[in-house]
RNA sequence: GCCCAUGUAGCUCAGUCGGCAGAGCACCUCCUUGGUAAGGAGGAGGUCACCGGUUCAAGUCCGGUCAUGGGCUCCA
């Protein structure tokens, strides 16, 4: 199913999106859900996070109302910030998920300060109810009125569009306000709910997406059928904020970004180290069992691996500049462990029977991305990624495969991760610099892919011109219950790497043959996956993962030997206990765990002591509590680590010990 | 890298017209010794991101730099 339109899983509920014309007034792929969305769009992930990309591919009806008042309020958007600033020509201003946004070409860009004048004219301009006119033109007409208007873009545009063979073209016009635009539109402005939208923020965005053409200021709007459905947007997205895994991430102590040390490179504090740690000793069963062999690798290597590699011409804007050494070769920070990887499997001659050899390591790389691409433990410089790299005779490729994509669903079973889909991506043919040139190995490489995704149930969509520059991928979107959706792990078909690194299997018939390798992170990198739990999870981890698994609070001061030794019990099977030994009132202790999100808290005092109990009171289900032996909850607490039971969902069933 | 915004105590944030640096929480000390989400009192803590400029005087005005956030581009 390599069509643009995809079943489109529980991300959004099937039918939500439909092909459509482009608008001539946005930009090739607007992105449309008309009607409330199943999932409140907020829920996308942190506030005023941009649309995915991956939607602009799913167009709309025209028809909907919603979508006409967006659009329509992109055209008054427009109107409202010419007369703030005549001087402003016009770009794209589509209609998107949750309202509009508009495109301008300015001499100095508008700031967010001058959104409340032009919100305040764009509601005189919705009252006075003005009608909008549609009025088609011969392309050629068209264009001579884009160029009498002064719009260099429209013109643009108009031009293209007559290139294409668009025989008319159509604007629409309202009061003095006239735009290029296929519509459709409302009738009149006062069709316009005026308390239903909302100017949100301005950004930068380059002119057609090209860098290097100019930048634009974009403001975006949000814009719903009623005050309400605004309303809940604000609060949904309020709701968002509060999840963050970077608000989280500090209260809880998981990690820190010093400037001191570097935009990009987190610190890991002793919180979100234990995280780690449980995700890599995860990994290590998880592959153990799977057949795979550990290995580890340093991090930086000799130019001349890069070279070979083909990480230097292809890959170097992403990669940190070299360390010169005086008569040596250069030195670069790993931006991948694969280079490293082959050189293992180089080391020696390998036979057939050996295959699939797969080595993995939770392998630590350094890219050198955009500064302002950084964002939180999203977007990184330094990130340690759970990698592994197969690599298996043709006869093997699919099931390995077929194996690895099954690894995938269950790690997002085993996390509640119920949102997920892939995207296939492909080459782009006529794009020869961006790939290594084999158009054989490209055609048999992606259709394996096609195949093995053919005959699993698990929801995707191709993608032309994504794959990375030795293969095509598979990249595995997920969404977690904020609604925030990244790309989690990517799956690599490698056909390019066997031959620049010369690796080679001894057949069954004595001859060498070429190997396939599949790269795959099912588990991503420990910063964006980490991440992306704690927004999941709300900060609220499994007793499995929790830095504190158990807090020990004892009901006054005499209690501490007891508390102690109820720690001690837990400890010394290894369980992250800690007792609250402060001076602090027996509710107050119980706030600072509660707020700590500690999974599980026991109180001790005398009723405690004398049976040798806790009263156990877990963060799921706040203030019901059970007394039971200390022996008894020990086991639990074991069983529930053993298990690793999602125990921060409340609907999880707690394990029944002795 | 580009556009916009923001940067005051560990955190969240006040600080008016340029005129002595503020609050709550957290932290420390003392009192309180308790049975399920903030007991009480006191204390300490800031080169107002950094550099420069204007001014008698700058947290406040101007310029630059850095960082963060939101976009664009790019990607795990």
């Amino acid at each position: 199913m390599a069509e643009g339109r995809a079943r489109t899983p529980a991300l959004a509920p099937a039918g939500l999106r439909r092909r459509v014309r482009r608008p001539w007034t946005g930009p090739p792929r607007a992105i449309i859900i008309p009607g409330p969305p199943a999932r409140p769009p907020a829920a996308r992930g942190s506030p005023g996070r941009a649309p995915m990309h991956e939607d602009h591919e799913a167009n709309a009806d025209m028809g909907e109302p919603l979508l006409r008042r967006r659009h329509s309020l992109a055209h008054v958007l427009a109107q409202a910030v010419r007369e703030v600033r005549p001087d402003a020509r016009l770009g794209f201003g589509p209609a998107i998920e949750t309202g509009f946004y508009y495109d301008f070409l300015l001499e100095t860009p508008l700031s967010d300060h001058d959104l409340a004048a032009v919100e305040e004219r764009m509601r005189r301009i919705v009252r006075e109810d003005q009608p909008f006119q549609r009025v088609d033109l011969p392309a050629d007409e068209a264009v001579a009125r884009l160029e009498r208007m002064g719009e260099p873009l429209k013109v643009e545009w108009a031009r293209e569009l007559a290139a294409r063979g668009e025989a008319s073209l159509s604007f629409y016009e309202n009061g003095a306000f006239a735009d290029l635009c296929e519509g459709p539109h409302v009738s009149r402005t006062g069709e316009i709910a005026a308390d239903a939208f909302k100017l949100d923020k301005v950004a930068g965005a380059y002119w057609r997406g090209d860098e290097k053409r100019p930048m634009l200021t974009r403001v975006y709007g949000l814009a719903f059928p009623s005050r309400d459905e605004l309303d809940a947007f604000l609060e949904q997205r309020r709701l968002a904020e509060e999840r963050d895994h970077r608000k989280l991430g500090r209260e809880l102590e998981l990690f820190a970004i010093s400037p001191e040390v570097g935009p990009g490179l987190p610190l890991w504090l002793p919180h979100g180290t234990v995280v780690r740690d449980e995700l890599e000793a995860l990994a290590r069963e998880t592959e153990f069992r799977a057949g795979y062999e550990r290995v580890a690798t340093p991090h930086i290597t000799r130019a001349q691996l890069y070279y070979t590699s083909g990480h230097l011409p292809y890959y170097q804007e992403g990669m940190f500049p070299p360390m010169r050494l005086e008569g040596e070769d250069d030195y670069y920070l790993k931006p991948m462990n694969c280079p490293h990887h082959h050189m293992i499997y180089a080391h020696r001659p390998r036979s057939y029977r050996e295959l699939p050899l797969r080595l993995a390591e939770y392998g630590s790389v350094y890219r050198y991305e955009q500064s302002g691409a950084l964002s939180g433990l999203l977007r990184v410089r330094g990130m340690t990624m759970n990698d592994a790299h197969i690599y298996c005779r043709p006869d093997q490729l699919e099931e390995e495969l077929r194996a690895v994509v099954e690894m995938h669903r269950y790690y997002y079973d085993l996390f509640r991760l119920s949102s997920f889909w892939m995207r296939l991506s492909l080459h782009e043919p006529t794009d020869g610099h961006k790939y290594v040139e084999d158009p054989e190995a490209w055609a048999y490489s992606e259709g394996v892919l096609k195949r093995v995704l053919a005959t699993l149930d698990i929801p995707h969509r191709a993608r032309t011109g994504e794959a990375a520059f030795y293969g095509p991928k598979i990249d595995f979107q997920i969404r977690n219950v904020v609604g925030r959706e990244e790309t989690a792990s990517t799956a690599q078909l490698d056909f390019a790497m066997p031959q620049r690194f010369d690796l080679a299997y001894i057949g069954e018939d004595g001859q060498p043959h070429r190997p396939y390798i599949i790269h795959r992170a099912p588990l991503g990198t420990h910063e964006r996956f980490v991440a992306f739990l704690v927004e999941h999870f709300g900060g609220a981890f499994p007793t499995w993962m929790a830095p504190v698994q158990v807090a020990v609070i004892p009901v006054g001061e005499r209690f501490l030997g007891y508390a102690g030794k109820v720690a001690a019990a837990l400890r010394s099977h290894l369980l992250r206990a800690q007792v609250d030994d402060s001076a602090e009132s027996l509710n107050k202790k119980i706030r600072r765990a509660t707020v700590a999100k500690v999974p599980n808290v026991v109180v001790v005092g005398g009723r405690d002591e004398e049976q040798g109990a806790v009263t156990w009171r877990r963060y799921v289900s706040q203030k019901e509590q059970i007394s039971l032996p200390l022996e008894a909850f020990v086991a639990t607490v074991q069983a529930l680590r053993a298990g690793r039971l999602m125990d921060n969902f409340a609907d999880t069933e707690l394990p029944k010990v002795g």
